[in-house]
This record gives structure tokens, C-alpha cells and sequence, in this order.
DNA sequence: CTACATGCAAAGAATTTGCAAATCA
DNA sequence: TGATTTGCAAATTCTTTGCATGTAG
């Protein structure tokens, strides 16, 4: 339930690769979801080559360290972001532009944990996305 | 937030057809998500016959008309099932076996509304599912 | 050096689509 | 009859994998 050391926030596992490196770079400066196709399509456009089989790898490796977040789109695309907060959180999203919030939900949380128990279920997860047109994209209507 | 007339359940939509009338039933009569292939090989096993490209094209246009709840797995594939409350609703899904519960989530919606205007998003959507392990899930570990 | 990382191309899985044949109204 | 629907197979899209080669440590 709770991590004991004090995780690293940006702790690279393997080796430090310059593809690596790249990627980590491009999700750094980027503060929306983008899906590994577009992240590949940045990299190439910014002149660099990391393949994009590489570009999945990576994603995959730091989504299972839990150095980005991972959400899905309504037709099953997977978007991705660097965590700027490593502990629980969700998102506000905007469908137009990609850009995204992190906000806390600790009342969402209790609720989740209130259900569960009311059902009798255990090892609870959950997903939580909301999302909306942000206030740019509200005003470009 | 509320609907005026009492909205028909099982409204079909086109023509009413074998294959249509199969797919629904198969629906009726289950209570957890289902996959498309999923529910195609329910299907082959009860001796039916739709083929796996039509039962897609009824799940999609059923799905339009809001007449079953779609989500979606971690991996990306798409769950299907009838919705049983016609209203705003949201589940409670066992990841081990699929059973599901519709609850109710107010405190969520209201979460979710006042987030949304604190960050001046607007035309709001989110999406909640709740994973976990069913008593009997949980029983069987 | 040598195990792990990468690139490439082929494999896979889920879902969609084109088109001719079957079928409901 | 005549427009929808279906079935089949091929096409798409996203993602994963096998294998030979490259490279960090």
C-alpha cells in the first residue's frame, strides 16, 4: 500500500542510453499526453533517431517503474505523460489540446474505498480521467 | 441531469434481424463485461451463428445509442455490457472474473464539477471505473 | 569483454471496411 | 421489391517480438 524509501523521481533502471536519453528529454519538455506515435514523430522531427519498436520499449519500461502516467483514449490509444507528482493522482484533460492538470482527488479516493467495502472487493484500483476543453480551447469556440 | 420520458431499454434501431436479436440476447442475459470476440464465441458455444465483423458493428451501434456501457482494459481492449440503469452511473468490475456493479457516485460528480470550474475547463466528461477483486475472487485466492 | 539495448522487419491482436449475397419490411 | 444487413476476407492501426548487431559498463 505505501512505499517505504523515498523513490527516485527520475531514477533511469538500465543503462543510460542516448535513446534513452532522448526520450526522457522529449517527455520532460512536454507537459500533455502524447501517444508513443506522436512521441516517435517528435524525436524524428526534432532530427534525432530512436526507432519507434525503442520508443515503445522505453515507454513500457518506465510506465512499469512508474515514472509516467498512462491513460487511455476512448479508442483505446494509449497516451503518455511524465509524472510531475510521483504519488497518486488524476487528470483533467482537455480533448482538444492534449493539455492536462494533475489534480488530487482525496475525496474520490474515499469514496472508491467506501464502495469497495460495501461490495466486499479487495485490491482496489482505480481509474479516474476527466476531461473537458480547457480555458483556451473553451474560448477558441 | 434527469431524463423527461421513460427511454425505452432495448430500443433497436434498425431493422430487426437474427444476428441483432442474438447479440441482444446474449447481452440480456449476462451480467458481466464481455469482449466483442468474447461474446462472438458465446455465441459459436450456444450454437448460434453471427459473424464476429457484425457482432462489432451491432456492439458499436449500440454503443451509439447508449444502450450498453463500454470500458476499457488496461491493455486496451474494449468491454462491453447491457446497461442496466439507464442513468449516469459508474462500475465497480471485478478484474479476476468481470462481474460487475453500477454504483452510484455523487460525491464523485460533484468532485469532478467543481475540479472542472477551478481550472476553467468547461463541457466536462470523466470517466470512473473502480477494479478490484469480488468476494468470491478474493475468497478463491 | 559480455550482457543488455537497439533496429528492423515480421508477427500479433483488436477492430474496421469493401463488396457481393442474403434478408427484413 | 429495394434498401439494410450480413459475411468474408482483406486492410488498418497500435503494439509487441525475434534475431542479429551495437554499445555501455
Amino acid at each position: 500500500m505505501s512505499e517505504a524509501s523515498g523513490a527516485q523521481a527520475t531514477a533511469p533502471k538500465g543503462r543510460n542510453t542516448r535513446q534513452k536519453r532522448i526520450v526522457e528529454q522529449m517527455l520532460t519538455g512536454r507537459e500533455d499526453f502524447v501517444s508513443a506515435q506522436e512521441l516517435h514523430q517528435l524525436i524524428v522531427d526534432a532530427g534525432e533517431s530512436v526507432s519507434l519498436a525503442t520508443v515503445y520499449r522505453i515507454l513500457q519500461a518506465q510506465q512499469q517503474d512508474g515514472l509516467v502516467d498512462v491513460l487511455r483514449t476512448a479508442d483505446g490509444e494509449a497516451l503518455y505523460r511524465k509524472c510531475a507528482d510521483p504519488g497518486h493522482h488524476h487528470h483533467l484533460v482537455c480533448r482538444r489540446c492534449g493539455a492536462a492538470e494533475e489534480v488530487q482527488a482525496p475525496t474520490v479516493e474515499k469514496w472508491a474505498d467506501r464502495i469497495a467495502a460495501e461490495y466486499g472487493y479487495t485490491e482496489i484500483e482505480h481509474t479516474i480521467e476527466v476531461f473537458g476543453l480547457c480555458p483556451r480551447c473553451s474560448a477558441a469556440d
